[in-house]
DNA sequence: TAATTTAATTTGATTATACTAAAAATAAAG
DNA sequence: CTTTATTTTTAGTATAATCAAATTAAATTA
C-alpha cells in the first residue's frame, strides 16, 4: 500500500508540494516555488522531482507543472498528521509554548512508526487541531475542515475561542501574553465599533478589553 | 561547549565506541568490533574514525586503538540519555511492550532539542532507569550505577523485581510473557535445586514455577 | 511575431555515507 | 624469528543530496 520508507528529504518535498498546492487553492506546483519553500536552490529541486516521479509520487514532465500523485498526496498528509500530533504533545504536555513547538515537530514528523502515532493520538486524547487551530488528519489520511475564521469577522454577541495566530511576530505575541490570550481562551464580542472596526470583548466574567481592528485580524478563532 | 550538531550517523558511531567500551570494561575498542556493531564494512569505519578523530571526538591512529574524548563521551552519553527517556516514554506513556521500544527509540534519540530532553524528564517525573533497568544519565552526562544481577544471583528466600533481560530472542521473549514475567514483576526465590541450578520462584501468592539456568541467568533484577 | 525577460534544466562539482577488492600492517602460530 | 592468519587501510565506485555556472525552454512585452 504505502511505498517503501522515504528519506526525511523525500518526505518534506511532498510536504512542500502539498501545502504549496492547498494554500494556493491549486492543483500544482513549480519548480521555484517548491526551491524557495525548502530553501533550496531551483536544480537541486529538479533533480528531486525527477527522483519523486520515478517512485510515482508526482506527476511531472520537465518544463511542466508538478502535482502529487493519490500515493503523493497520501504520504504529505500523513506526513503532516504526525507533524500536528507531536505539536499537541509538546504544547500539551511538555508546556512548550505555542511558537516553539514548530522547529522541533519538524524533527518529529519524520521518525518512521505508525504504531508510535497510533498510540500518541490515543495518548493525546484524538484531538482535532493543532496547537495554531489547524486541523489533524485522521490515520486513513482524511483531512478535516480548517474550522476558524479571524477575530474580525466575529459578530457581536458572539461567542468562541483562541485556536491561533495569523501573524507571530515577536511584540504580537508577547502583547496577546500580556493581556492573556493564548490557545483555547474564550472571547466573546461585546460590541463591534462601526468607525475603526475595534471590538469590544470580554474573556473572563467583568473583564472586558477593547482590541483594534489590526488585532482583530490576526487572531484566529473557532466556536 | 557541546560542538555543532552532529548527524544521525556520526552520534550512532560515537554511541557504538561508548558502549563497546563500557562493556567490555576496556578503554577502547577496534574498527571491526564497531563495524560489526552498527552493521556497516570495516572500510566505511575507517573513513569515520578519521572524521571522528578530525573533529576531536575520538583518539585514533591507524591501525591503532579507537578511544573516546571527553567530549565525544559527551555526546555518546548525551544521546544514550535521550534513547533511555524516550523508552520510558514509549513503555510508560504509550503502553509500547518492552521489547518494542528499542527500535522507536533508535530514532527519537537523534531528535536534537535540549529543551525537549529536559521537559520529557520532568514529564516522566525524573525516572532513574529505562524499561530494560539500564540507569539514565543525568543532565550533566553523570551516568548511575547499574543497579542488577541476573536471577540466578539471588539467594533462596530474597524477594526482587525483574528490570531487564540480557538474551532478547523471540523464543525468549515469548516464553516470558506465557509465564506472565514482564518489566516490575515480582519474584521471590523459593529455592535453589544444587544438581542443575534450577530455581523455584513465586510470582504472585501461591503462584510457583521451575526455571532452568539458563532462564535465570538472562532474566535481569535488582531488590 | 520578434525580442527580451523569466523559469527551468543541464553540466560539472562537492560532501557524506556506503561498498568491494586489493594491499599493507599487526598479531598469532609454529 | 619466520610464516601464516587476522585486522585494518587504500583505492576505486556508488548513491543521495546539494550547489554554481551555463544553457535552453517558456512566457511576456513591445
Amino acid at each position: 500500500m504505502v511505498p517503501r520508507k522515504l528519506s526525511f528529504t523525500e518526505e518534506n518535498y511532498l510536504k512542500a508540494i502539498f501545502i504549496l498546492t492547498e494554500e494556493n487553492q491549486e492543483f500544482n506546483t513549480s519548480t521555484n516555488k517548491i526551491a524557495e519553500k525548502i530553501n533550496n536552490k531551483p536544480p537541486t529541486v529538479t533533480d528531486m522531482l525527477r527522483k519523486l516521479t520515478d517512485k510515482k509520487l508526482i506527476t511531472y514532465e520537465k518544463y511542466k507543472k508538478v502535482q502529487l500523485t493519490a500515493k503523493g498526496k497520501q504520504v504529505a498528509i500523513l506526513v503532516i498528521r504526525k507533524h500536528r500530533l507531536w505539536e499537541v504533545f509538546l504544547h500539551d504536555k511538555l508546556q512548550f509554548a505555542w511558537d516553539e513547538v514548530h522547529e522541533v515537530a519538524e524533527q518529529l514528523e519524520h521518525i518512521h512508526s505508525e504504531q508510535l502515532i497510533l498510540r500518541l493520538e490515543k495518548f493525546l486524547g484524538f484531538p482535532k487541531y493543532d496547537p495554531h487551530g489547524d486541523p489533524i488528519p485522521s490515520a486513513k489520511g482524511k483531512l478535516g475542515q480548517v474550522l476558524r475564521t479571524t477575530l474580525s469577522e466575529v459578530g457581536e454577541g458572539i461567542s468562541c475561542h483562541v485556536v491561533g495566530v495569523k501573524e507571530s511576530s515577536t511584540p504580537f505575541l508577547q502583547y496577546l501574553q500580556q493581556v492573556s490570550v493564548g490557545i483555547g481562551t474564550k472571547i466573546k464580542v461585546i460590541k463591534k465599533i462601526a468607525f475603526d472596526q475595534s471590538l469590544v470583548i470580554s474573556l473572563k466574567k467583568n473583564e472586558q478589553l477593547t482590541v483594534s481592528q489590526k488585532f482583530s485580524d490576526n487572531v484566529l478563532v473557532a466556536s
